[in-house]
DNA sequence: CTGAAAGCGCTTACAG
DNA sequence: CTGAAAGCGCTTACAG
């Protein structure tokens, strides 16, 4: 089996294989019957540009890399077929790495993808994201990248983030607008950047509507479903118990919904649960979990634009390369009216 | 920055080039000294070679392809984490390529994958790889692949996958052993050639301790959450109703038990559920779904391995190319002894 | 055991 | 608007 090359479109064309080059790659200076000349012998002979030469020759790989912690999480999933798609409508391919810190020759690794790969640009996921030593090594290497829901705005990376706090903020209103007034909350793991900002607008809402924060209701998650129920049967215990629990996360809303079930709670009836991230732990319960819908793979989407986008190697700093993406509080059975004494 | 290339190298060590790629690339015939010398060079100038430069006059790409369905499900996270880690542990890269069969131009979608990246392999997952109209391309572009859990084994191919069918008689059997002898089965969908498989183990198992199958527990679900709650609320309102349901996956099993939770009925006190294949959903919930562990992540390590074994494109049809690996009855909380009548 | 030459299939930089 | 030359950084095929 023969491989065609971009001799055999030119030959066929009866141009160079520089002006065959130019087609394909869209530039302008080439006369429109030539080039439909060249796109007939490509689509005759069914060229497909080697993407090895082209990188050879060109400084560009047309690959982009997306760094994560977990890739087996449902965030993961999301976040990467939010990226996959977008890059095949781009036509670039997504190589996914997965960044194990807790293995002593990560940096090594993660050098080694981005050299030897000669990637375009990389995508980093929270929370590695906020790792200084892990950004600087793309910052070092001149490698574009972009930071997806990352604690502070560098003006050397894109970023792309939804705005946690008031989202908190809105899902604690949520709640008190049903009555509540004790309300818990599970934190997640400090790695996590995310998990300040939702307390912050946990609290930030508590306080605007004066109610006051009972800190023995205030618990550390690490995101888990094992720690949303050993939160969830420490908060059910408590002398003074609370009538919601806003876990902030959906996989630890998930395992306080379950402790609520085996101590006979009715939710929403005698608890009201709510969660965070619209993953699908939050759809696969009974009641279906209030939650708010982060958007995961319009993130990564936005991501692989900015990445793309030739302007980003000039001017990162630009506020165009630092979206905002928008969130919605997502009402399921899991919420309602405060019925307590 | 001036990237190190295998000319620098060679410089630095007093030897040719060539002999610098025959010590990266393992090949026999360096002197001892020589090449501990050009490992020096490699050591103190960071080289790393240009994969680009290498796809480029060699024929491989160190490039495997995952071709997938629905990469953001529960299933294919674990794959892929399994093949990537994999990937990583024999220096090679992994690009995971979304199969769209319901978009008209799939297939151009697959062959510009194959052509444009040069891939040196392709993992085939499920339920796709029993598509003929995909593993064709596959054969057409002479490009090794290996099929997880197919219907059947091609000798153009290579083959990883657990016994569906004796896993499915081992969790009928262990239900049988608590006594149960009406037990409600859900299907999965026709389109994934397991489904029949697990089907099969079932009716086996029962056919076997002389139970009758009562077909008006037999329905068909779609492997998601929805459908098996669903399952569960036609048999749960069945005139004679089962005292164990298996469900031919987790997720299906889930919705089974929140359904009879929301029935009021007591597992596995009064109802047994169980599932299949061992997913994070069969963790997530109270209690626990009994299930079978399916190897996945360890099925798609093993297809890396076949993949870059340089023995398997000589002789694809070598039994050693054909893996079936053990699955595991993972006893939960959600089976136990038939207290019915 | 080691190396010089040629080439993989493109793009860059330069002419015209 | 178009093309001839050179080169990207490796490996293959061949000598010696």
């Amino acid at each position: 089996m023969k491989v065609v090359t971009i001799k055999d479109v030119a030959a066929r064309a009866g141009v160079s294989p520089k002006t065959v080059s130019r087609v394909i790659n869209g530039e302008d200076h080439v006369r429109a019957e030539v080039r439909e000349a060249v796109q007939r012998a490509v689509a005759e002979l069914d060229y497909r540009p080697n993407a090895f030469a082209r990188s050879l020759s060109s400084s560009r790989s047309y690959l982009l890399g997306l760094f994560i912690d977990d890739p087996v999480s449902g965030y993961a999933a999301d976040v990467q077929h939010g990226a996959l798609l977008r890059c095949r409508a781009r036509s670039y391919h997504l190589v996914v790495e997965p960044v194990e810190l807790s293995r002593p020759e990560w940096r090594e690794q993660i050098r080694g993808s981005i050299s030897s790969l000669k990637l375009d640009g990389a995508i980093i996921a929270p929370p590695v994201c906020d790792e200084p030593a892990l950004v600087d090594l793309f910052v070092g290497a001149a490698l574009p990248h972009v930071l997806m829901a990352p604690s502070v705005e560098a003006m050397t990376s894109g970023t792309v983030r939804m705005d946690d706090e008031r989202a908190a903020r809105e899902m604690t209103e949520h709640l008190l607008a049903f009555g509540h007034r004790h309300i818990a909350f599970v934190q997640g793991p400090v790695s996590h950047s995310a998990s300040a900002r939702r307390e912050a607008g946990f609290r930030a809402a508590m306080a605007a509507a004066g109610a006051a924060v009972d800190e023995r209701a205030v618990l550390r998650g690490d995101f888990t479903f094992r720690s949303g129920m050993e939160a969830g049967e420490r908060l059910l215990s408590l002398k003074k118990r609370p009538t919601a629990i806003f876990a902030s996360n959906d996989d630890m809303a998930l395992g306080v919904l379950i402790t609520a079930m085996k101590c006979g709670l009715a939710v929403p009836e005698q608890l009201s649960v709510s969660g965070f991230d619209d993953t699908a732990s939050s759809r696969a319960a009974w009641p279906q979990i209030t939650t708010i819908r982060q958007p995961k793979a319009e993130m990564a989407a936005a991501a692989v634009d900015i990445l793309t986008d030739p302007r980003f190697r000039r001017q990162m700093g630009d506020p165009e390369f630092h979206l905002l993406l928008p969130h919605a509080l997502i009402r399921r059975g899991s919420t309602g009216l405060c019925l307590a004494a």
